[in-house]
DNA sequence: GCCGTTTTCGGCCCGACTGTTTTCAGTCG
């Protein structure tokens, strides 16, 4: 085939699948081997293609040697036997009704078997006709339920940036703490808890000695728009905005088992699992169960991996992609935290597309107790946005001198956000670019271009000896834009050889690098900057989820330019040659 | 299907909620 499936068909393949093998009611331990497959294939860093060739497949937590055989197959001559073998034997329609919610393997294979159903459509007039209720274990209500689901999945919530859910999450927290005085603890679980960078639904977690005052209060938030399920601990409910809450209640002294359980995420719940029943326990959100049936309680976290012989885990790292291993060997990283970070890179202002001052973003920035700020507005060519001239430019340089004179304890450094055009070639001389601080080159036009094209692009700005800092390097805005077809493999090993340092864009619609590639540089070796792209003050406070994406990445404080001291930082910048 | 400081064979997380049930199966997370 001329160009290799991506990680993401991959999985697509394999929970294809799986899903027949689950209709089919094969061993579920089976089925669920190819779903983790498919899973740790996505969570990749790198094109399985290239495990393939270097003949690493097998080295992929959960491919064993069935796996890497089909794989090896589909890798060589883009097809899988096994999987068009699978196709011929269940209808494509009865394998996507799996999607609707409340449609499972066993419903799905009834209504094909029992009524002939072979499509969604199909399945929708059976309901509306009452057809399905003369199937066993079916009745009016299942038949609503899936009428239900099948509108949920025309008009699907999708997962949605972290940076839309966070704020709906913790308003509805405050919301309940302010109507139910006995809430002992309050905690936002789940995908959010771990700062994923997308939230499929949001997970509240509440300690209290009675939970009824507390599920009746939440069913009443004004937020709520409908309840979808109602029970003595769990409750389930959409928001105006189509957004699906979980909210959990326990008694304190059990919170600690439960938060651990809710933050999830089920791969790593589920590895711990295993790991407690190696030591003759069973853990559950309960507590931890000794074979002789005695209950051992956790009111914190901490308690129940110091049961497991572990130290706590920091929840961004609970995805399974070795944190246990680590934390059993003592080596977990000490993350890097909001507070280790002494300025900010990447900064705009009125001179281009930002709404404040040069002026009113440096005291903004200092207000926060950081040391410095570079100033890094447009260049010429992103007209849109303002984007200065070499003229322009250096009257800019002018006024951050004349401000400098302010501040003992605060800096402003002169740079750009220089853009790297459609050709390749960036928007000033480097004659220009010397005369900076900091140059970050980004690219904002041409995203569509073909892989070869836009990473030979990336290539030239990490390869100039001027350019200091790659912004946003896949260019994808959460929800909205996907991210370009950059081989940031290829461009994370150039910038290990030159130096240049990976942007790790904090807004929360890029985030970008995303988790997966930071942890990939840091193994490179590639320097990191987690930037806001402030274009206003109140932007500062976004540093929180790039902060969060470089812990998710496993990034400690030395991995991170921007948590150096403003010598050591001028001293980088002077050694990478594009000024000072 | 995968995997191995109890195993290369025999395990593989654990519980809530709902509906159609009179004891449990299906789905979800």
């Amino acid at each position: 085939m001329d160009q290799a499936p991506s990680n993401k068909q991959v999985a697509a393949l394999l929970r294809r699948i799986a899903g027949i093998l689950d209709i089919q009611g094969e061993n579920r331990f089976k089925v669920m081997a190819y779903r983790r497959a498919a899973d740790n294939i996505e969570a990749l860093p790198r094109d399985l293609a290239d495990y393939w060739r270097e003949g690493r497949l097998r080295e992929i937590p959960g491919i064993g040697e069935a796996l890497s055989e089909k794989l090896d197959e589909l890798l060589r001559t883009g097809r899988m036997s096994y999987l068009e073998e699978l196709e011929q034997q269940v209808p494509p329609g009865v394998v996507e009704m799996l999607e609707i919610p409340e449609v499972g393997p066993k419903t799905a294979r009834l209504v094909w078997e029992r009524l002939g159903i072979t499509s969604i459509e199909q399945l929708r007039e059976a309901a509306e006709t009452g057809r399905l209720r003369q199937l066993p274990g079916m009745g009016a209500k299942t038949e609503q339920r899936i009428l239900a689901g099948i509108q949920a999945l025309t008009h699907r919530s999708q997962r949605i940036p972290i940076g839309e859910a966070r704020p709906v999450a913790l308003a509805l927290l405050s919301g309940l703490r302010a109507s139910v005085s006995s809430l002992v603890k309050t905690a936002v679980a789940g995908s959010l808890r771990r700062w994923r960078e997308t939230i499929g639904d949001v997970d509240l977690l509440v300690a209290a000695e009675d939970p009824e005052p507390v599920m009746e209060a939440f069913t009443r938030l004004p937020d709520v728009a409908e309840v979808i399920l109602r029970g003595s601990t769990k409750t389930s409910i959409r928001t105006r905005d189509g957004l699906q809450v979980d909210l959990r209640v326990v008694p304190p002294e059990r919170w600690g088992t439960a938060l651990q359980y809710f933050t999830g995420s089920q791969a790593h719940n589920i590895a711990l699992r295993e790991r407690a029943l190696k030591r003759g326990l069973s853990l559950s959100e309960y507590a931890l169960k000794r074979e002789d049936g005695k209950e051992i309680l956790c009111a914190e976290e901490e308690e129940v991996y110091a049961a497991l012989e572990l130290p706590w885990i920091p929840p961004e790292l609970r995805e399974n992609r070795g944190e246990i291993e680590a934390a059993e060997e003592g080596r977990l990283p000490r993350l890097i935290e909001v507070s280790d970070l002494e300025g900010e890179l990447h900064a705009h202002s009125t001179w281009s597309d930002g709404t404040a001052t040069i002026e009113e973003m440096a005291e903004a920035a200092r207000a926060r107790g950081y040391r410095y700020l570079v100033i890094t507005d447009h260049s010429e060519s992103l007209g849109v946005t303002g984007g200065l001239t070499v003229e322009r430019l250096r009257e800019q340089r002018a006024e951050i001198e004349r401000l400098n004179k302010r501040w003992s304890d605060f800096r402003l450094l002169h740079g750009i956000e220089v853009e790297i055009r459609a050709d390749g070639t960036l928007d000033y001389p480097d004659e220009v670019l010397a005369e900076l601080d900091c140059v970050v080159a980004s690219i904002h036009t041409g995203l569509r271009q073909d892989r070869e094209q836009i990473t030979a692009r990336a290539l030239a700005a990490v390869r100039n000896p001027h350019v200091d800092i790659l912004g946003h390097p896949s260019g994808r805005l959460l929800g909205r834009r996907e991210e370009s077809a950059v081989d940031l493999e290829v461009v994370l090993q150039t910038a290990a050889e030159t130096g240049v340092a990976m942007e790790i864009n904090a807004h929360p619609s890029r985030l970008d690098l995303d988790d997966v590639h930071v942890r990939r540089a840091i193994e490179l070796g590639v320097p990191l900057v987690i930037n806001c792209d402030a274009h206003s003050p109140a932007d500062f406070d976004l540093i929180e989820y790039g902060v969060a994406t470089a812990r998710r990445g496993w990034a400690a404080p030395e991995h991170v330019l921007n948590a150096l001291p403003l010598e050591r930082l001028e001293e980088w910048l002077r050694r990478r040659g594009s000024g000072g």
